[in-house]
RNA sequence: CGGGGCGUAGCGCAGUCCGGUUAGCGCACCUGGUUUGGGACCAGGGGGUCGGAGGUUCGAAUCCUCUCGCCCCGACCA
């Protein structure tokens, strides 16, 4: 069979692979490293966008646009910021093109180098508070809460479609704030916007939880992190929440006068998530027949297909379905394609993911029925014309609810609690996921973990981290408990 | 940058070890017909600088040298 894709428990890198270019999400292309976002993988990233956009909205952020050219000097203002993104910068160095006086077509026209590099923006923070230290002066000014919808890029050594590519788009908030409380707040409730997101409407569990120093983005002093499950038991870090303290405000000097005309440096924070959440949808629910779309971000929610083909008497209830499909706010597609044989058409829409399938022929329509096929459990069920309207739209509830409670039993049969580092590596080979264990809170031991076993530290959790006994590894005195595992 | 693999039609591949008419297969595409409730079938057809350059040879997809590109595994990372 032509889409015929490879199996998960086969080869799982080759399974996600086969699914995003089956699917028609996204395309490898020229660009090393970067990738083509097809129409299909689009929809679901702007369906993300948008609930994402009217999070922030509700939450009082605004959107702004800063430059995607950082000059060098900017990058380097705060120490630890460079050094964690100095390895993966792309540099403008020349601004112009000329004939090859051998007449082997263009070369860059040594005549044309600039004063000074420019970097490919690989996250914000610098241009962005090189632009504050203009805007702020008072508490007056303050909290300033933007975000940038935009792309960035990272020249990574090795890199897969959606969940590392060398450019990306995502959003990167960037807040200013008075006090160092009103800062860490907004980390919070950022920290729990990402989670909300997650689970209600990629319906992808996460735990919320704090970053090693070690795992810390470049310049933070905190960060918090959600953590997901993938199906071949890898983590995946799916959106992170920054608390910069004063460290940008410092590097950038950026003051404000406080009530009593005291001067301050401001506290910020930065947050962002990116279309790696794409790939991690497909992780979360796909299977062996493609694309499994949860229904609140499906481009599509049900596609109605006549069979075995278009004629007066199924396109005339079809559209009526449509109709009021769309009036109760469902997005309905209907195939009026009369070269595609059904089958075909099945096949399909499995592969793209569609959450309902109708199917209407002439059989069914004497009967005063109509086919409902569910993508999730691959279900079908008839139900009769005057109740199928309220049917599906109970059913996308039950579809969205299901997807989550399956990725939930998966996780939760994929968690283990540790306190022996021989069961830790027992666990790690032989079952993967989530591992639970006693941390004596020491880089030291972390780096060791990750040497030994390629496991790294996902995150301190925020609800229930007191250690219960000394560290699995070291034997020193327990300091949380940290969940471990593989991860992407 | 290290270790593996691959470049042959739009896509997926066989052929390469051991050189030999006109380079083959599946999918897709075009034409016609029969079909049509889970990826239709039959017949006919179009499409190739065999990644590139050089060499060996009567003869190269196949052997040799150089070169370019891609993929996978690692180091790096959202």
């Amino acid at each position: 069979m032509a889409k015929e894709i490879t199996s998960r428990e086969d080869n799982y890198s080759q399974w996600y692979n086969d699914i995003v270019k089956k699917a028609g999400l996204a395309d490898h292309s020229a660009v090393r490293g970067c990738m083509v976002i097809k129409p299909l993988g689009y929809a679901i990233w702007e369906n993300m966008k948008n609930q994402l956009d009217s999070m922030f909205k509700e939450s009082g952020h605004v959107n702004a646009y800063f430059p995607l050219f950082i000059p060098k000097s900017f990058l380097s203002r705060e120490a630890q910021h460079v050094e964690g993104f100095a390895k993966e910068c792309a540099v403008v160095t020349h601004h112009r093109l000329m004939n090859d006086p051998d007449g082997n077509g263009v070369i860059v026209d040594p005549s044309a180098k600039l004063e000074e590099e420019l970097i490919v923006r690989p996250t914000s923070e610098t241009i962005i508070w090189n632009t504050y230290k203009d805007w702020i002066q008072s508490y007056r000014d303050l909290p300033l809460l933007i975000n940038q919808w935009a792309n960035v890029v990272r020249w990574e050594m090795r890199t897969r479609p959606f969940l590392r590519t060398a450019e990306f788009l995502w959003q990167e908030g960037h807040t200013a704030h008075a006090t160092k409380k009103e800062a860490e707040d907004e980390t919070a409730l950022i920290h729990d916007i990402y989670a909300r997101f997650a689970e209600e409407y990629m319906a992808m569990p996460v735990i919320k939880g704090a970053k090693t120093e070690s795992e810390r983005f470049a310049g933070a002093e905190d960060t918090y992190t959600i953590e997901a499950l993938m199906q071949d038991k890898k983590a995946l870090q799916a959106g992170t929440s920054h608390f910069l303290g004063q460290n940008f405000a410092k590097a950038f000097d950026v003051k404000f006068a406080d009530n009593n005309n005291k001067e301050e440096y401001v506290w910020a924070t930065s947050w962002g998530v990116s279309t790696r959440l794409v790939g991690g949808l497909v992780m979360t629910h796909s299977d062996d027949d493609g694309l499994i779309l949860p229904p609140k971000l499906a481009p599509t929610q049900v596609v109605i297909v006549p069979i075995p083909k278009p004629n007066d008497e199924i396109v005339k209830v079809a559209r009526e379905i449509s109709g009021k499909l769309k009036s109760m706010g469902i997005r309905v597609d209907i195939d009026l394609d009369d070269q595609k044989r059904p089958g075909y058409k099945f096949a399909q829409y499995e592969m793209e993911g569609v959450p309902i399938r109708i199917g209407i022929g002439m059989r069914d329509l004497a009967k005063n029925q109509l086919e409902i096929a569910r993508r999730d459990t691959k279900e079908k069920s008839f139900i009769p014309l005057e109740t199928v309207t309220d049917y599906i739209s109970s059913l996308l509830v039950e579809i969205q609810e299901n997807l989550f409670n399956k990725a939930l039993n998966h996780r939760e049969d994929h968690t283990s609690e540790v306190s022996s580092f021989d069961e830790f590596k027992d666990v790690l080979e032989n079952k993967g996921g989530f591992i639970k264990a006693n941390w004596d809170g020491t880089e030291e031991t972390e780096t060791r973990v990750k040497e030994l076993t390629k496991a790294t530290i996902r995150c301190i959790p925020l609800e229930n981290s007191d250690p219960d006994g000394p560290d699995m590894l070291s034997g020193k005195e327990g300091k949380h408990k940290v969940i471990y595992a593989r991860a992407y």
